[in-house]
DNA sequence: ATTAGCACTCAAATGGCGAGAGTGCTAATG
DNA sequence: CATTAGCACTCTCGCCATTTGAGTGCTAAT
């Protein structure tokens, strides 16, 4: 604070380091960013940002690299800064899905895989949260003796079918009268809010003995319960031919943990509520399978409700001004496209 | 053939090879598979079958090692004896998949799973071929203004849905009379049958100029043309962390060539025409991509037609026996669930 | 406060050396 | 004549010492 030039050390630094992945030395430093100042100097103030916890030397007589705090207060100023650099090169590939209108999944599918080729590190996209997702209406009908399929839509453009098995064959003509009653009764509503009706209602309909009523809520309490939307990951490969990752052991960490669908919805679950891009520098991460990687993380809307989740996976040494370009920039396409159907 | 010999020790070399990485010396064949013959001896076969192509020597003081050519013939001798060995660990792997009744996505996608964790590989499963199923109802419901729901059932039991925006609004009664009309029309017949039918109806609809009928030829051609069937991908990381791949530009290499799913579809495709289990060793492959990795492909069946396919995709250097026993028991297994429902 | 100079450190590259494993060839053997 | 024992040869791998070069920390001069 008192002193601006050591932030512009570990600027440089960060900087440098991103871009090429060798540890940067004092010379370096002074000729490529032409302070006014020599390498001593410089030293000097490295060894104080080393002294902060900012900076670390791989050994004693090699450059400095940043450490997790060091990017944590780059990535910090970064933001502070505002200015999004524009990068074209990914408006291209961003656009193009808001040409997908039709199909949300093909949406998200291809969300994913722009965030990975945008950014050459790994795309994920989580697809909303149940829970948070409107009922728009429901359609049963009877597929096989004893099977009922249920068709669900959601304001949002999601269409999940389960095929729930009865105890009995119901016809298509009590399915209708089902079907009527639950989309005149729940319209509107969030799965959440519908779930915890429906267990009132269920009590009520025992104590009523109604068996059209307790059938349909049995089929709704099935239909609801889907499990958690999917999750799109794209770019492995990317990410695996890093010099970062040299280490074999690590690789296989690495991908380990990134193929770990149950680890990633949780890892991103938890930011979900944050409000604009998020970003979790390695070991900043919960996971310990994680604590090499960093995560950029952006929810996107529909309206101005957050209902899903979108992330770009690399290792710390990431270019951040670029992925939280190209994850800003992909959910707010995402949003536009769920806001204008 | 004259000589039998020659096949034994073709055969101890790989079954060595395949349980240990290393190349295998001639000392080592006879102590560990017994021959009544020295290690002399079975340095000049080896010498022979290194003649024929089937065996390599990474290098002059080292020990032999099978070339894709000796897998061949080692694969297919095992193939002629018939007698799968039971692999007990297995058999509680795929028996799981049996239980899955409801939904067939979720179905393969634990497939691909149960071949990834059995073999240790890479587990492949593509869902069923669109034109190879046959129509079993479809159900077409206004969605928003302008915009119908179309979801479309098979006899395998897989259900899309897609989301088809007409030029004029349509309301649910006429929609109900083009699903009545489809259903009744088309029940039974495979959706390729449909799709050229569909060709001759348009035109006499054209014809006859029946906006009913020409709107419900259009919402049908859409709702048919689903695109390729989901192909379900588990274990990448298994395979990573082999001996095989250490080298690290190979990684990215094969990472990239099993992320590649339309690659990996147009080899699936190529031989879903196959009966049983097919065996597609290293430089057999067709993609350049594929050179060091082996696939071992089986289609799974409807009754008698056979409507998907999985696979395992590995190091050319696999536990062939086990794979083939894994490959073929999982398909077994999705063919009994799918015949079952 | 900054800088020039210098001694120091350490990783990575280089090269020589010996051990070990496995081969190919030849001559001896049953 | 097929098989085998023996032996010289080849090549990889791990080990060690040495060198090189980049970068540092410290100190004294500016």
């Amino acid at each position: 604070m008192l002193d601006d030039r050591i932030h512009k050390v570990l600027w440089a630094v960060v900087e440098s380091y991103i871009t090429n992945p060798d540890p940067v030395g004092s010379r370096f430093v002074t000729k490529k960013y032409a302070f006014n100042l020599s390498p001593a100097t410089i030293r000097n103030i490295m060894a104080d940002l080393e002294e902060m916890g900012l900076l670390r030397q791989p050994h004693t007589s090699a450059g400095r690299v940043p450490t997790d705090k060091g990017y944590r207060l780059y990535v910090d100023y970064l933001r502070q800064r505002e200015d999004i650099s524009r990068y074209y090169e990914i408006e291209q590939t961003v656009r193009k899905l808001e040409d997908i209108r039709s199909d949300i999944n093909e949406l998200l599918k291809e969300a994913s895989r722009a965030l990975s080729t945008a950014s050459h590190y790994v795309g994920v996209v989580l697809s909303p949260r149940p829970e948070k997702t409107t009922f728009s209406g429901i359609n049963l009908f009877r597929y096989r003796e004893g099977q009922v399929m249920a068709v669900l839509l959601t304001d949002e453009g999601i269409v999940t079918n389960k095929c729930i098995a009865m105890d009995a064959d119901v016809s298509q003509r009590d399915l209708n009268r089902i079907s009527d009653y639950l989309n005149a009764e729940f319209a509107g509503r969030t799965l959440d809010e519908i779930r915890t009706r429906l267990l009132r209602e269920m009590h009520r309909a025992k104590v009523l003995c109604d068996t059209l009523i307790s059938r349909a809520i049995r089929i709704c309490r099935e239909a609801l319960t889907f499990d958690y939307g999917d999750l799109f990951i794209s770019g492995l490969s990317e990410v695996l031919g890093l010099p970062d990752f040299s280490d074999l052991q690590r690789i296989k960490e690495i991908s380990r943990a990134i193929e770990d669908r149950h680890l990633i919805i949780k890892l991103l679950d938890r930011l979900s509520e944050e409000q604009g891009v998020s970003v979790v520098i390695g070991s900043e991460n919960p996971a310990l399978e994680m604590r090499k990687l960093s995560m950029v993380v952006c929810s996107y809307k529909e309206g101005d409700r957050p209902i899903g989740t979108i992330a770009i996976i690399g290792p710390t040494r990431m270019d951040y001004p670029k992925v939280i370009s190209v994850v800003e920039r992909t959910a707010k396409s995402i949003t536009k496209v769920l806001s204008e159907r």
